[in-house]
DNA sequence: GGTAGACCTGGACGC
DNA sequence: GCGTCCAGGTCTACC
């Protein structure tokens, strides 16, 4: 056994990660509520795939695990650092949330970290099951990705890694659409998966990019299947906060929070939000909704 | 720049 | 059990 203690940049809080939003939901996440411990199945650069089981340390994560050398403990140390964002910081948000009550929780709880996956092109392909979707289907949808593609856990084939994108690549866009059933998304994850592996596109490189966040924007914009919400949704996760994800349980939650329940469009969103500048998604995303509908 | 319609799946519903 | 309707973002064509 392995355990390690992952130590976070305060103030931290473990279960605000897992909360953040629906990704524990989503394969090769698993949650168990018990515990409070967040799963993960994680395949690692030598091909090995293990199972990490993520929990809460005082001031970071802890991670239990397999036995691994010390290559395999430094590449699931940076893993799961990336997922949680530990060396995130949020004074500045912080502060530019004093004094707004819908806010008042994001500082006492420490929130403000969105739970990611090890890879972008993870991230991109879950954003692109969450889109024109009910949040069932985009479950079903991952799950099967993952069973179909993901290199499975030694001697437990039902336990599996998320597919990397050759592994997506070496499919076809008919085998996505009948098998995988992800619908009219398939030659849209096809083509990512091919410009991923032929090194034409490197979703790695925007974790650390410097580049100017329209910028990313607009390169994400460039992937099939990924339009305005969905480029959104991705620069949040990225730690780029500045856009709004708008989809229609926005639109509910605006509506409800300041138009009377009635019909509006993005506009709207923008208008309500548009004074928190450079923190918009981030404030929208952790706003404390008068009903968020469960 | 704005808008209409097609794209798919799976669940709900009516018969 | 079958058919129909609907929710959900993106993309393309068109104005």
């Amino acid at each position: 056994m392995t355990r390690l203690n992952l130590p976070a940049r305060p103030p931290f809080n473990f279960t605000s990660v897992v909360n953040s939003h629906g990704w524990r939901q989503l394969a090769p996440f698993s949650y168990e509520e018990s515990t409070n411990t967040l799963g993960y199945i994680l395949r690692l650069s030598n091909e090995r795939v293990i199972e990490l089981a993520l929990s809460d340390g005082t001031d970071g994560v802890i991670v239990n695990t397999e036995k691994l050398d010390r290559a395999e403990q430094k590449e699931v140390k940076d893993r799961v650092a990336w997922m949680f964002g530990l060396d995130m910081d949020f004074a500045r948000f912080y502060s530019a949330s004093r004094g707004e009550p819908k806010l008042a929780r994001v500082k006492k709880r420490s929130i403000g970290r969105v739970l990611r996956s090890p890879t972008v092109f993870e991230d991109v392909i879950k954003t692109i099951l969450t889109t024109n979707t009910l949040w069932a289907a985009t479950r079903n949808m991952t799950r099967k990705l993952v069973d179909t593609f993901g290199a499975p856990l030694d001697g437990e084939t039902g336990k599996r890694a998320f597919p990397t994108p050759s592994s997506i690549a070496a499919g076809s866009p008919e085998f996505l659409k009948q098998t995988v059933r992800v619908g009219y998304r398939a030659p849209a994850i096809h083509q990512l998966a091919l410009r991923v592996t032929s090194g034409q596109l490197d979703l790695e490189s925007f974790k650390t990019t410097s580049m100017p966040t329209l910028e990313l924007r607009r390169e994400l914009l460039t992937i099939n299947g990924v339009g305005p919400y969905a480029a959104a949704n991705l620069l949040m996760i990225l730690g780029r906060h500045d856009f709004i994800p708008i989809d229609s349980y926005a639109l509910k939650m605006v509506s409800q929070e300041w138009y009377g329940g009635k019909p509006i469009t993005a506009k709207e969103v923008e208008k309500r939000f548009k004074k928190w500048g450079e923190f918009k998604g981030i404030a929208f995303w952790f706003w404390d909704w008068k009903d968020d509908g469960g």
